[in-house]
DNA sequence: TATCGACATGACCATTTGGTCAACTCCGTT
DNA sequence: AACGGAGTTGACCAAATGGTCATGTCGATA
């Protein structure tokens, strides 16, 4: 193992994929108690004790977990100042947030389990990196409503109505699916629900909206960034 | 107990309620799994056995919480007609949907729970009443977007839309608290999201807001309809 | 071939799980 | 005073819980 570590992973890497897959999902439905070890190692096809050899305890795993996470949270935020255009900014981030609930909607779930139990695990970065940003995000909102670039509305209630919405459609996904009659949320849904969400919420916040043709330079550095 | 079913509540009526109450937050908590019969008979200040005795089983109790909150959600379930207004019809929705978050946290991160494992118990639910709710809602809206009252949205994604909003503020409540650095969300709070969510909402669909002078007959409807 | 470290896993442990049960108190009726 | 049913509760049970450990297998190096 030492003397590859080439494209084919090692088998500590597989393995550990493995668990982390089964884990999300199974951490995902049933929250942190209500998880068992033989639950995870089932799904993983493995043996408990194996499960165990690999990531250590249960807790370990759950915290690796939240990790992995929030580095794909962190890795879709841009930095943005008073001079972007608002239309621009509010769709981007609309879109990115869509774009990480479709592609993690297991992931999703384990932070909506997380913080419905009172976010035990995430209190330190709910009060700290994840305000920080709010707030600055929150800032800039403002500068763009005393300029008249947008209704005067509250930055962080904004900001919790983009994260709810696009949150939804992994954490209810059952419901949806049992409303819709779907037995699965596809491309074209999200499609059609983020395209929705822009149109609604910016023009209820008073943004016109960013020219639209085709996929912009925006929305490709949008991808990029969220291709971990 | 026979000759007494007056004002004041017999032993069983009233012991159901406190394990009622404890069940409902520690299963919100923790899901159907995660909770265990032992964590809530601390909660309620009983032991164990008398809680079973109380409530037959684990699952039961389960059962009759979702029930009791499925019963205040239809409470809160208008008819609507292609002839009413617009503005107050999707208005007198966020303001309901948000009181029954306001007044029910637990109840609706319950639901929530219940829906992130996938709606076992409420499959029935979705698929049915639910599904045929939301259905006649959606008729009415494209009837309304047909007649040019509001932009042609897709209504059952604006129907989610308001659900996740609301819906947001209770079962999120760690996260909000975390990043605005409160201890508690209270009456202006949500009085502040409401109005915010009208605003954004309606103009988002381009329908013309309800007139809007002090609390209006519409208004004092939706609370007595609440006062369960 | 012997050795070593990564990987694998069944046996096992103390604790907790949901649930049962028998014994008990308490109080209104006879 | 005797009875009976509602309420109360500790003791108990089999099963499942998270975690440990000893015993392995296996492939690369010496």
């Amino acid at each position: 193992m030492t003397s590859m570590n080439s494209p084919e992973l090692g088998t500590r890497a597989r393995n550990e994929n493995v668990i982390l897959e089964a884990a999300e999902h199974v951490f995902a439905c049933h929250g942190y108690r209500g998880a068992s070890v033989q639950a995870i190692a089932e799904a993983a096809g493995l043996p408990k004790s194996n499960v165990l050899y690999y990531v250590g305890s249960k807790r370990k795993l759950y915290v690796a977990l939240l990790e992995r996470m929030m580095s794909r949270w962190n890795a879709m935020l841009d930095d943005i100042s008073e001079d972007d255009d608002p239309g621009e900014v509010l769709e981007g981030f609309i879109r990115s947030k869509m774009r990480l609930t479709q592609r993690h909607p297991q992931g999703s779930r384990l932070f909506a389990a997380e913080v419905l139990q009172g976010a035990p695990f995430l209190q330190e970065y709910l009060h700290g990196e994840l305000r920080e940003w709010v707030r600055a995000r929150a800032r800039v909102f403002e500068h763009w409503a005393d300029k008249g670039l947008m209704d005067p509305v509250d930055p962080v209630w904004l900001i919790f109505l983009i994260w709810s919405a696009t949150q939804h459609y992994a954490d209810f996904e059952a419901q949806i699916l049992g409303i819709t009659d779907k037995t699965a949320l596809g491309e074209s849904e999200y499609r059609s629900v983020t395209e929705f969400l822009c149109h609604v919420i910016l023009k209820g916040c008073g943004v016109r909206s960013a020219a639209r043709v085709g996929p912009s330079r925006d929305r490709q550095a949008i991808q990029s960034k969220e291709t971990i």
